[in-house]
This record gives structure tokens, C-alpha cells and sequence, in this order.
RNA sequence: CGGGGUGUAGCGUAGCCUGGUAGCGCGCCUGCUUUGGGAGCAGGAUGUCGGGAGUUCGAAUCUCUCCACCCCGACCA
């Protein structure tokens, strides 16, 4: 490719909008443009690389037994209604209506419409195991868009479909599309980790995510680095401690504490670690009752349920072990809740005498501690010498892992202890299992001519957010500096003097034939640019290798 | 949705406090010179100062209101 002949739109300065230097060094190198918040225009340098994501994508797919189709983006409601999801999707989803006043979404992910494909097209347990995939355009209405691609409502994704006519068949494509997904992000030069995931609202049983290794990226990730073990911090299970509760050997007391409301200002003033105060936190659940499946609109009452959760100073609540644990959503109590249940302010709890309608919700490792500091449950008071059995009852079934692992927590698998780091999701892969199989009634005849329910598999990758974390990952003060792999051209010509000399002219020429020929991609830079000019550009959109004429 | 912030030319910004209808750098156009690290000189074009309303003789500047965008949080694959 000639630049005279592409186009090429480099910026001297940031756009003041992007803060994360992958997002910076994208709209500065002319990738992308924004249209609007979370909706972006993949301009030609950067349309490039996404393709090279693709199309390495899509020839591992294929490798590895994935069909290539490609479903409509808009979707009919009444199939999301049938497994329910019209409904428990919410606000992300972006509905639309047509002419006719009909209901469409335009599709966040596919499992609806595949199943659909498949409980028409699949009639025997010969024609399984099937494992569909497409590269398409997903539309999310993200509570937040931001950092550039990296979370837009618009962008391409690979998903990928599997359905098998028993559970060992699931589990083998799984380990088969955890090996493609290993393979895909090592041949695009990505520094990654693989960790056991929460499925959340796709649901299944099985899970891993895959994730390019940032400081930067938005999930928090926890391995050990002397096992195999690693898994999202969501999910990362935080053990018991090995050592037994200490013996309640000091006195329950009350002290003035005014104004010590923070867990670091009242281990402060009482001259204990904060790993000696225990955290009182209310929450509270929001259910409907009687359950919707009995209630008429108007029978509808929302039950508020309290709940006290108990946790070490230093250790923060974990919201996706506790939703499994209430089977609910749960939200932080109202200062006026809190008075209205602990009759004091937030800072002040305590579990000592709380009244009987708050439930308690014990961390595993705070039923270990013993003669803690906590709250007195009256403003300005907390008691120190606070004992479990003694003090406050403990009941096993109310002990559960409420809370995220830190740096240095047991292994879950017994051989080593925990690091965390931080990553950006660039794949997810789920065994489904029946979920929506069942729901659309995707079935088969098994040997016996008996009907059966399929079992599904099905798994993502960012596509278009791969090309923003591999970027995050590879730039130097220069601009980009992408693998060979993603990179939008593999070999940049600057020709010095292009107009002045016959000679230099004739060479880039040359070079630029014998390049195209043996169909490596060039790019001759023939704009008779100054030669700084060509080296910042150059450096910028991330060409990485330059022969200078 | 809660909190914070920003909207002035394609990009980065000054001017706003203290009202007198816009300035700078980069980029862009023309010409000449220049060609191994974002050139120099000369000339030039581009602004509903986010929208609307109000105050005022007069609003980028003050007031109200709406909108967009960004950041933090909540939420989320």
C-alpha cells in the first residue's frame, strides 16, 4: 500500500477525552474515531489490525472443528422471551420496535437465536457434537462506556456456540476451545492468564476467563504461583484459617470512641492492628413477596430483609459470593435503615446484642479472631475485648466465605499462597449445560430413538477489545509497538528525498514490488515527507520494521 | 443512577474571576527554500465560544435551564 493512496490521520496531541494509554495512543495514530460515548468508527489503520485479530481468530476456530455462520444482530422478543431473558437482560439490552410495532433487540450475545438453529437442524445424536461460531457486531448499553474499544456498547466479538449429545462430550469441546483460546491470544503475542470465572448472567456451570495481563485492566485476578491455581477474585474461594479461635481472654468493654469512624481510625486510636477490629456491614435484600409467579401487580410487596455482614477490618465483601449465599441482589443499608435496625450511624455497628431481625453473615476468617474491637452499636461507642460464643452467638451455618482474597491468603488448593494482578477480559468460556437447551426445547433422539436435551457449551473473545488490550500492552513513548501478528502493516518504506533522486526513487520502488510480491504487507511511505515526519508516523501507528532509502 | 469535572477552529489550549462580540501552538491551503528525527520564511483560510432563555446599551465572560462528553463509584461479558 502506497500512504499517498491510504489514508493516514495521525494526531501531534491527545484528544483530552482519553485518559488510558491504549485509548490515547489509538485516536492519536488515527484507529478509531468516536461517533459517540461507547460507539466507535474503526478507521483504516486500525480496521487493519482488528482484521488480523480476526482473522487469527477465525483460523484457529476452524482448526479446532468451529462451523462459521453468521445470525442476524437484530432479534425478535419472543424468543428472548421463551428462556426469560427479555425480561432479566434489563437495561443493557437495546430494544427496538419496527413498523409493525414489533419488539426486536439488537442482539448483546446469540445463545437464543443458535438454539433455535439448532433445535430445527439437529435431529439425531449422529449429527452431534456441533460447534458454531460467528465474528459479529454486539450491541451492549453499557452503564458506563469508556476507555476507547476497550468497553464501547458497539464491538465485535467471536462467539461460539457447542452442542453435544452428553455432559463428556461438553467437557471434552470445553478443554478443546480452552487449548484454541491458549493458542489464539500466544500466536497474537499477548501476556495472558487463564482463571476460573463466575458465569454470571449467561449461567452454566463451568467457567474460565481469559485475560491480558494490565495494571490497568478492570478485573482483579488471583493465582499462586506454585500450583495451578488461579481464578478471578470474584471467584477465588478465601479458606478458613488453619489456626484455631483465640481464647476469650479479655473483658467485653465499652469505650468512648467519638468521632472513630473508620475501620483506620478507630484501630488508630484504640492502638490495635485493623486486623483485630471487626467490620459490621448492613446490608439489605429487596425481595418481592409473595414471588412473582403468585402475585398479581397489586398483591406485589417488596419484603425488605436485613443482614449483618461480618468481616475482618482489613478485608473487603466479596458481592458475588454474598448474591450466591442470599439468592438475591443486595444493596448497602440507608443511614436511616441502619439507625432503624442498630439505632446508630454507620461506623458503629456492632454484632453485641443486635436485634434478632438483622441475620448474621459470618466471614470464615473473622469467626476466627478473638478479643476484637467492633461497634457498640450506639454513636460514639465501640467495645473492645469482643468474643465470639461469649459475646456474640455463633452459629457454623451462618459462618461462610463472604469476602475477596488478598496477597498472601492460602492457596485454595492447599499448595502454596495467593498474588493477585490485574487483567483485562479478552475471552470467557462457559459450560452451559441445559439452560437454553431446555428452555427452547432443543432436543435430539438419542441411540434408543428416546428425545433428549442437548448439552451446550459456549464461548466469547472480545475481538475488537483484544486490539485495545494488546496496545495497552505494547506501546513505548513512540506509539505502538504491536506484534508482527496485529500489526497493521509488517514493513514501512521511507524513502528520503523521494521527489529530488532518481535513484532513491528506483529502490523504494524496488523494494516495494519485491515486498508485495512475496506478499509481505508494505506500506511505502511516497508522501515526500520530511524524514522526521515519516519516523513519528511511522513509530506511531506501529509498523514494526522500517527500511529507511 | 450517585459524586466530581469539562465544553472556545480538525487537535491541544488562553481569555471567564473583574462584561466592550476571540488569541496562541500544532494541523490545513499557496509560494519559495529545505530533506536522517515532527523544517524555515512570506502570505492565507477556518469559530452558531455545546443549545436555549434571561440580565444588560452590550454576554465566551453573569444567572437559569437543557444537552453532550470525561473521571470515580455502583453495575456489567
Amino acid at each position: 500500500m502506497r500512504v499517498s493512496q491510504f489514508f493516514i490521520s495521525t494526531l501531534k496531541e491527545a484528544p483530552s477525552e482519553a485518559e488510558l494509554v491504549s485509548h490515547r495512543l489509538m485516536l492519536r495514530a488515527g484507529y478509531i474515531k468516536k461517533l459517540s460515548s461507547g460507539l466507535y468508527t474503526w478507521m483504516p489503520l486500525g480496521l487493519r489490525a482488528l482484521r488480523k485479530v480476526e482473522a487469527v481468530v477465525r483460523e484457529e476456530m476452524n482448526r479446532s472443528g468451529g462451523i462459521e455462520l453468521l445470525m442476524p444482530a437484530v432479534q425478535p422478543a419472543e424468543l428472548w422471551q421463551e428462556t426469560g431473558r427479555w425480561e432479566v437482560f434489563g437495561p443493557q439490552m437495546l430494544k427496538i420496535k419496527d413498523r409493525h410495532d414489533n419488539q426486536f433487540c439488537f442482539g448483546p450475545t446469540h445463545e437464543e437465536v443458535i438454539t433455535d438453529i439448532a433445535r430445527r437442524e439437529v435431529k439425531s445424536y449422529r449429527q452431534l457434537p456441533l460447534n458454531f461460531y460467528q465474528i459479529q457486531t454486539k450491541f451492549r448499553d453499557e452503564v458506563r462506556p469508556r476507555f476507547g474499544v476497550m468497553r464501547a456498547r458497539e464491538f465485535m466479538m467471536k462467539d461460539a456456540y457447542s452442542f453435544h449429545a452428553n455432559f463428556e462430550s461438553l467437557e471434552q469441546t470445553y478443554r478443546v476451545m480452552y487449548e484454541t483460546y491458549s493458542r489464539i491470544f500466544t500466536r497474537l503475542g499477548l501476556q495472558f492468564r487463564a482463571v476460573a470465572a463466575d458465569t454470571g448472567a449467561i449461567g452454566g456451570s463451568g467457567s474460565h476467563e481469559f485475560h491480558v495481563l494490565a495494571d490497568s485492566g478492570e478485573d482483579a485476578l488471583a493465582f499462586c504461583p506454585t500450583s495451578e491455581y488461579a481464578a478471578n477474585v470474584e471467584l477465588a474461594e478465601a479458606v478458613a484459617p488453619l489456626a484455631p479461635r483465640g481464647e476469650a481472654s479479655k473483658p467485653l468493654e465499652k469505650v468512648i470512641t467519638p468521632g472513630q469512624k473508620s475501620i483506620e481510625e478507630i484501630a488508630a486510636f484504640m492502638d490495635v492492628q485493623p486486623q483485630q477490629v471487626l467490620k459490621t456491614i448492613i446490608v439489605v435484600t429487596d425481595r418481592e413477596y409473595p414471588p412473582a409467579m403468585f402475585a398479581s401487580e397489586q398483591q406485589k410487596r417488596i419484603q425488605k430483609e436485613f443482614y449483618a455482614l461480618l468481616l475482618r477490618g482489613d478485608h473487603q465483601y466479596n458481592e458475588v459470593k454474598i448474591e450466591k449465599i442470599l439468592g438475591s441482589p443486595f444493596r448497602l443499608a440507608s443511614d436511616e435503615e441502619i439507625k432503624s435496625v442498630a439505632n446508630c450511624r454507620p461506623g458503629y455497628i456492632g454484632p453485641v446484642e443486635l436485634p434478632k431481625i438483622v441475620h448474621l453473615l459470618i466471614d470464615r476468617t473473622a469467626a476466627a479472631m478473638s478479643n476484637f474491637v467492633c461497634g457498640a452499636n450506639k454513636d460514639g461507642f465501640h467495645y473492645s475485648g469482643g468474643n465470639f460464643g461469649r459475646d456474640i452467638r455463633l452459629d457454623e451455618a451462618n459462618v461462610h466465605d463472604l469476602r475477596n482474597v488478598v496477597a498472601g491468603d492460602a492457596s485454595p488448593d492447599g499448595m502454596g499462597t495467593l498474588e493477585l494482578c490485574r487483567g483485562i477480559e479478552v475471552g470467557h468460556i462457559f459450560q452451559l449445560r441445559t439452560k437454553y437447551s431446555e428452555a427452547l426445547q432443543a432436543t435430539y433422539l438419542d441411540e434408543n430413538g428416546k428425545s433428549q436435551v442437548m448439552e451446550m457449551g459456549c464461548y466469547g473473545i472480545g475481538v475488537s477489545r483484544i486490539v485495545a488490550a494488546a496496545i495497552e500492552q505494547n506501546n513505548d513513548a513512540r506509539g505502538i509497538t504491536l506484534p508482527v501478528a496485529m500489526a497493521p502493516f509488517q514493513v514501512a518504506i521511507c524513502p528520503i528525498g523521494l521527489k529530488k533522486s532518481d535513484a532513491v526513487r528506483e529502490a523504494a520502488e524496488l523494494l516495494y514490488a519485491e515486498f508485495s510480491a512475496a506478499g509481505i504487507e508494505v506500506l511505502l511511505d511516497d508522501r515526500d515527507e520530511r524524514p522526521g515526519v515519516m519516523f513519528a508516523d511511522m513509530e506511531l501507528i506501529g509498523i514494526p520494521h522500517r527500511i529507511v532509502i
